[in-house]
DNA sequence: ATAGATAATTGACGATAGCAACTATTTAAT
DNA sequence: ATTAAATAGTTGCTATCGTCAATTATCTAT
């Protein structure tokens, strides 16, 4: 067993952040070609990537200054990148949106950055990557303090507007991880689409996680066949995971699938979503079929993995 | 096997990216109670750990501008916490040092540091904090690209000056690491003043590890006895381990233990070492007594170990 | 002896960042 | 209903951070 002095671990922590101090450049140098200096791409990354924040949401996550902010933003929105629109219910905040021309923007940063980052991965082997990547999930989760000090997370059922979010993140995750396109978004609609025109809540369920009064991931419950339940869309955000988020959705859904009569609780997944996959082989589930398909553009292997309850 | 995608993977290093960016405050706290900025800081620092380095030195390796570093020091020489002395044999360059008043400041924002540092660690049990340590050591190497890629080390003999670095060095890591007393050093300069004094080439050898036109290690092989070798100050860099340094001198001091005709090699360390001990079992070495001891300001456990040859 | 390289300095400038005072609006208390 | 307190955002002021280009002094190599 590895031994070592408190100090010790000390000095690796302040090594490591001088380490990083000096290397930040190297993961940033993507500024260097793009029209946004760094905290207005972390601005337009956050803006990008929410409904309509408001500026104070931006200061509070992002820990800036308020005042900065409302430069930041005006100079953006002077460019045409970024569009203020007062809110309804309360006129002192504006919802923060990209214009068509912010949009365009930070999708060539955002390319050119992935491409920086590739580039800089290719000089490792994909070991290594791996490696890499796994100790970087560890010190963001210690870093970010001890499990018991972060936010919990709470389960709600769903309200109006989560669909659409639930969709557009899926989307986007899916997108920029596997390369999906548009269709996935398509199947995602439609599975939405229908879950709320024929809910019943004799047969379907949904459940929302919530975390720091934002969504953290869902689970569906749908109706399969008499007997048979079906879990769907299950999902969580890649900023609240190592939290039994997940497996807690996989839970409250066996639950509420033997609450409701079901016999067997069914799911389709793909055989590239590793995570999930645990996840269901830790709840009992197990793999009955397996099938390439072409779909969301890519070749991809289906899976179908049933619970019996 | 875990499997990911490159693109999966570039997206988690951005995610650190901009974790890191957030979170950065928290590391350096320390600097609001201080009398330093944080580029100040790394000034101090560089110059505190480095003997009488020049200002493009330290341009050089933290890759700031020499503008920006001759600004840096005009305003750390005027408040009287660095000195600068022009070099005798260039006049062109200055030899940076820390006033004493200097190195009272920077060692009191060292200890701040510390206590921030340890404040924080505190929120994690010591097997979350040894996790993190181990990680943060991953990410340092892989960042600072792939091994083929980093500068190689190389092995020389000792010259004049080696030996007031190598005992200084160890001081500071020791003396932090473990909180050692100045006995330690006076052990060291024993050593070293003995090794210079008696050197004997058919009996002694000593290797100076190099990288980077920087001292990375040492190794020291001297007599014991008409058939014993001994190995001593086996020393690598905290920033230049893992690169094999350590278990190179090692095969080097074995190698020559050899062919100067011992028969066994020797060498005492302390139980709390643990990353040396792992070379030294890997070459070949066993543990032949172990016995407490009280030096260097501390209850330590002595060990023998040796090797036949 | 001289051209070119190197170490350091200086001026100019824009980006980064924080604080405090201020306006407009909403919410809570009386 | 009126008023006080809180909230979202803006603006002025200031200091630091960081880069670029021009300049000086010195050294090195031919």
């Amino acid at each position: 067993m590895a031994v070592s002095t408190l100090a010790s671990r000390i000095e690796a922590v302040r090594r490591f952040s001088r380490f990083y101090t000096r290397r930040i450049g190297v993961l940033e140098e993507t500024l260097l070609h793009s029209p946004f200096t760094l905290p207005e791409g972390r601005l337009v990354y956050e803006i990008a990537n929410r409904d309509c924040p408001t500026a104070q949401e931006l200061c509070r996550d992002l820990d800036l200054d308020p005042g900065y902010v409302s430069r930041l933003l005006k100079g953006l929105e002077k460019r045409g990148c970024v569009e203020r629109i007062r809110a309804k219910n309360d006129k002192r905040l504006a919802e923060l949106s990209l214009t068509a021309k912010g949009q365009r923007l930070w999708g060539a940063m955002n390319e050119r950055s992935r491409q920086d980052i590739a580039n800089f991965l290719a000089e490792l082997s994909i070991l290594q990557q791996q490696k890499l990547v796994k100790a970087l999930g560890v010190v963001e989760q210690l870093l970010d303090g001890p499990p018991e000090k972060r936010a919990p997370f709470t389960l709600r059922p769903h309200q109006p507007g989560d669909m659409g979010w639930i969709i557009r993140r899926q989307m986007q995750l899916y997108g920029s991880e596997y390369g999906w396109d548009g269709s996935f978004e398509a199947m995602l609609a439609e599975i939405a689409g229908t879950f709320i025109a024929k809910f019943n809540p004799k047969t379907d369920n949904c459940w929302i996680a919530e975390r720091n009064g934002e969504i953290a991931g869902s689970a569906f419950l749908v109706h399969a066949s008499k007997t048979t339940g079906q879990l769907r869309m299950l999902y969580v955000e890649p900023s609240a995971r190592g939290l039994g988020i997940g497996q807690r959705l996989v839970d409250e859904c066996i639950r509420d699938a033997r609450a409701k009569g079901y016999r067997k609780l069914m799911l389709w997944t793909n055989d590239i979503l590793v995570s999930a996959r645990r996840i269901y082989i830790a709840a009992g589930f197990r793999l009955v079929k397996e099938e390439r398909h072409n779909s969301f553009g890519k070749k991809l292997v289906g899976q179908y993995w049933v619970l019996d309850l």
